[in-house]
RNA sequence: GGUUCCGUGGCCGAGUGGCUAGGCUCAGCUCUGCAAAAGCUGCUACAGCGGUUCGAAUCCGCUCGGAACCUCCA
């Protein structure tokens, strides 16, 4: 196995990888808010954790990977007040909210398999874990560590820590600073303490989404969610946490105190946060109104673009920075992005197209198969540093020379040797495909190709030269198409 | 106000004590019917000022500038 080692935001510092029951591998990354598009800082955050989930699957691991679907208790607004997210879209948009959650979440798989990223083991929805999330709230308040009031259940700060928990310590708070410097809120009259976070909401007769609970007719608090379920798919303690830095405090805060609470246990060993993808240097939000829809990029509507961006380059474009840095979204920086991924794609193609032939007896040189390793090693070094795939992507450009060497014979085969070759289309083909998740984007719109043959066509016909007309035809057989050769135009349709 | 982070060559972006990351752009060369591709070469930076050190982009301090979190957000 690897030896990998991952950011832990507990611990602020690279840690070296061991699973708690290797090879297994509990990973549980906080989806989205099904209440609208995912814009492209979303995709950043799920895109990184795939790259995570490839390469722990590629180095040998047996991942089973959550993502969560939030279609409920995420509220608009500042703290426990607001409405829920989901209900206030369906009254908005007078539907159902089950119809906005099922849109939404069409609309995020699609983009996401649209990025080439791989879904996840189990994909868990809040409103199906309802029962859990209930008894969750239950047993809180058996230990003690919550409380109800007015129909609605908080989790008690105060309490939690005297009983030897460390709220704050995932992000870095001190407990007291955070009392002192609470805004006062409306509303907080429910709480002991302002601190104290609803892990149960009541919810009044207009509230569309609501369910039956011991405390009267409610819904169940955003942050508990997760704990149940990753409780229930990965245990009580499991390997890695992923999300966005802003849902480090104070979601995940919230998590470990819950999960703590209810198992007298940390949830998480490796906490893993990703950077924020910023416009002019400020957050992509929706609140900012600075978000980039996917479907904007891929058409080039963007205001602040000047030509549309595929897939895969911008799947590259992030891979060229670490995910724990923050990374500014730009024409520039995608169009460099844009020129390196077809560099790297033309190789692509170009290795697989090539097989290894040479002569008996010829002398090989082996400081090919020499750098070839080098590479091989350096990517796996690469990715084991915190997963660093802009380091690997250098790698892999180095590769890429080597690639195009072969190609324009600048390096010969003979030369290169076989085994080197070998380990070249290995390493290349398995990081670039597998473990970043890369691939080959064919052109979409062929018209253009097709009115182009067809004018060859009528040349050839005018020069008489039948030989090259039936090749064309056939060409477009082969496609599926036929050439309709009429009377006053050619023209081309499907084959029937 | 509190907490944390960042400031790298024309652009993007790795790198945390000595060893030129990489990509894009630009210039030159080789190759070449043209065009392209490819290869080679060049452009060698670390916000500013101090300090620690044989040696700092990297550690420490200050200054300037920017960001995130502290309230829903990936």
């Amino acid at each position: 196995m690897q030896p990998l080692t991952l950011y832990n935001t507990l611990s602020r510092q690279k840690e070296r990888f061991e699973p708690i029951s290797a090879p297994h591998v509990g990973l549980y990354v906080c989806g989205p808010t099904v209440y609208n598009y995912v814009h492209l800082g979303n995709v950043r955050t799920f895109l990184s954790f795939d790259t995570l989930f490839r390469y722990l699957t590629h180095i040998g691991y047996k991942v089973r990977y959550v993502r969560n679907l939030t279609d409920v208790g995420h509220l608009v607004g500042d703290s426990d007040e607001g409405e829920d997210k989901i209900g206030r879209m369906a009254k908005l948009e007078k539907l159902e909210p089950m119809e906005i959650v099922q849109r939404y979440t069409l609309d995020f798989h699609n983009v996401m398999a649209t990025f080439n990223a791989l879904p996840p083991s189990i994909e868990p929805t809040a409103t199906g874990h309802m029962i859990e999330q209930i008894e969750a709230v239950k047993e809180l308040i058996d230990k003690g560590l919550a409380y109800e009031s007015n129909g609605s259940v908080y989790f008690d700060i105060e309490q939690y820590n005297r009983e030897g928990g460390q709220y704050g310590k995932l992000s870095g708070r001190i407990l007291d600073d955070l009392l002192n410097e609470t805004r006062e809120l409306d509303g907080q009259s429910e709480k002991r303490n302002p601190l104290d976070f609803a892990i149960w909401k009541n919810a009044s007769p207009e509230h569309l989404m609501r369910w039956k609970s011991p405390w009267g007719m409610g819904f169940p608090g955003w942050h508990l969610e997760c704990t149940c379920m990753s409780t229930k798919y990965l245990g009580t303690q499991f390997d890695i946490h992923g999300g966005g830095m802003d849902l480090k405090f104070p979601h995940h805060e919230c998590e470990i105190a819950q999960g703590h609470g209810l198992n007298n246990h940390d949830p998480v060993r490796y906490w893993m946060h990703s950077n924020m993808l910023t416009v002019n240097g400020q957050k992509m939000s929706k609140s900012l109104g600075n978000s980039f829809l996917p479907s904007e990029l891929f058409a080039g509507t963007h205001p602040l673009l000047d030509q549309a961006y595929s897939p895969m380059t911008v799947r590259f474009f992030m891979l060229q920075s670490h995910y724990r840095s923050t990374l500014d979204f730009s024409n520039d920086a995608l169009k460099a992005a844009q020129k390196g991924y077809r560099r790297l794609v033309n190789g692509l193609r170009l290795l697989k197209s090539m097989t290894f032939e040479a002569e008996e007896g010829a002398v090989v040189e082996p400081k090919h198969g020499e750098e070839v390793a080098r590479d091989n090693q350096a990517l796996y070094d690469a990715l084991n540093d915190d997963l660093n795939t802009a380091v690997a992507i250098g790698h892999l450009f180095s590769l890429l020379k080597k690639i195009n060497q072969l190609d324009t014979k600048q390096v010969s085969m003979e030369q290169f040797g076989e085994a080197a070759f070998a380990q070249l289309q290995t390493t290349f083909v398995q990081f670039f495909e597998e473990v970043l998740g890369l691939k080959e984007e064919t052109s979409r719109d062929q018209t253009a190709m097709v009115g182009g043959m067809l004018d060859l066509y009528r040349e050839y016909k005018t020069q008489r030269l039948y030989d090259k007309v039936d090749q064309v035809r056939s060409y477009f057989k082969s496609q599926g198409l036929v050439i309709r050769d009429m009377k006053h135009r050619i023209d081309w349709a499907y084959e029937e």
